[in-house]
DNA sequence: GTTAGCATGTAAGGAGTTACATGATTTT
DNA sequence: AAAATCATGTAACTCCTTACATGCTAAC
């Protein structure tokens, strides 16, 4: 299970938990958080709240209070959503290390505890970091690629990564109560989250 | 024209343009350079070679000389397949500063003139300045996220994005034969491209 | 001899995008 | 009055992934 298409899913329940919404604005808060990349589009939003409506995770109901705009569609959570959220959450599978399923389980990390927060954090970090162990390892087989531009994008891409590499052990530090850590002086200026950001309110929301 | 799928032939088309090549080291290639996220498969690449072979944009040969290894289909670009690339090289439309199709396409730099690539940096610095925009617009309108691991995403989302604006401001310049350029003075330690990259063989390769 | 890597393919299925379709309400 | 934004949905299509299927060669 918790293969890719479960991400919508996985982010809608967690979006609900927070407090009933119709699909309009499910769909606003969605893009604000996902991949920073492509939006998320209308054909694969209301399919899926469709599909979540069939399994019982949600529930729809139309407020017949005084409407200022259309007929909106609240949408709120059941008590089997909240249950299939909390196992999807606590899912630590490669699956849960893919690039958008891990952004949202990192948006919805106060409704785990620190153990499976770790592990998500610490196999997306041993994934990138077998990315860049296999690139520069089958570049230094190939030739130094002549091409300038082909040089620049894969400088560029591993410098990425491993800035992505080393937000993710900041955050493992900081989980794991670690102050500042001392680390490697010359990269220290790197990230440094918010504050401290360790300890966090270990209940899930079980209402 | 030039959606999605022809990302995938577009790579093809241009790494056929080093050299001839079979499937597999096609397939190894584009792994180094494709976005650095998720694998091809020959699920996805084979049938486009077919599909190619069709379209007359490829040619294949099995190699009748020593074979070390396994038969191979060795692959090699027609000259139908050069204008093809050619074409799509020079599209700067939207479609050309997706993500993947960015990567590609800067991969290829070399294979364009300076005016295309220009237009092509500039298109997709300004598709990601919006994105930022758009973020931080919305987000001043909605509460500053209470939970804490949601603005450390945002944080970090926003900050990777910039990066990436700063990226292509240096590429422009240094396309443009600015040598350093001013800049603001506290990020100017942000990416310096290997050299300066400025001019480049404008010809296309025309076989 | 058996595992690992090279090498090419096909079939089924899933997920999501695009484009279409509709209509109310608010702002200009 | 027009344009923008809110709001919900469907149908067709494209693309890709997964899993399956095959078989050679090199190394252990």
């Amino acid at each position: 299970m918790a293969r890719r298409g479960d991400t919508i899913e996985l982010a809608v329940l967690g979006l609900l938990h927070e407090g009933p919404m119709h699909g309009y604005e499910l769909r606003k808060r969605l893009n604000l958080m996902l991949g920073w990349g492509r939006l998320l589009s209308y054909g694969s939003l209301y399919p899926a709240l469709k599909k979540m409506l069939r399994n019982g995770l949600i529930e729809e109901t139309v407020p017949s209070g005084p409407q200022t705009r259309r007929q909106r569609i609240v949408y709120k959570v059941t008590e089997a959503g909240t249950n299939e959220f909390e196992r999807l959450m606590s899912e630590v599978g490669p699956a849960a290390w893919e690039d958008d399923n891990f952004d949202i389980r990192f948006r919805f990390f106060s409704s785990t505890d620190m153990e499976i927060r770790l592990r998500v954090l610490e196999g997306r970090r041993s994934r990138l970091q077998e990315r860049l162990d296999r690139v520069q390892r089958e570049l230094s087989m190939t030739q130094k690629e002549a091409d300038r531009y082909a040089a620049e994008l894969q400088r560029h891409g591993v410098e990425s990564v491993e800035r992505e590499v080393r937000w993710l052990s900041d955050l493992i530090n900081a989980e794991r109560g670690v102050p500042l850590q001392d680390g490697r002086p010359e990269t220290s200026q790197s990230s440094k989250p918010s504050e401290k950001l360790p300890e966090a309110p270990t209940t899930s929301a079980t209402s």
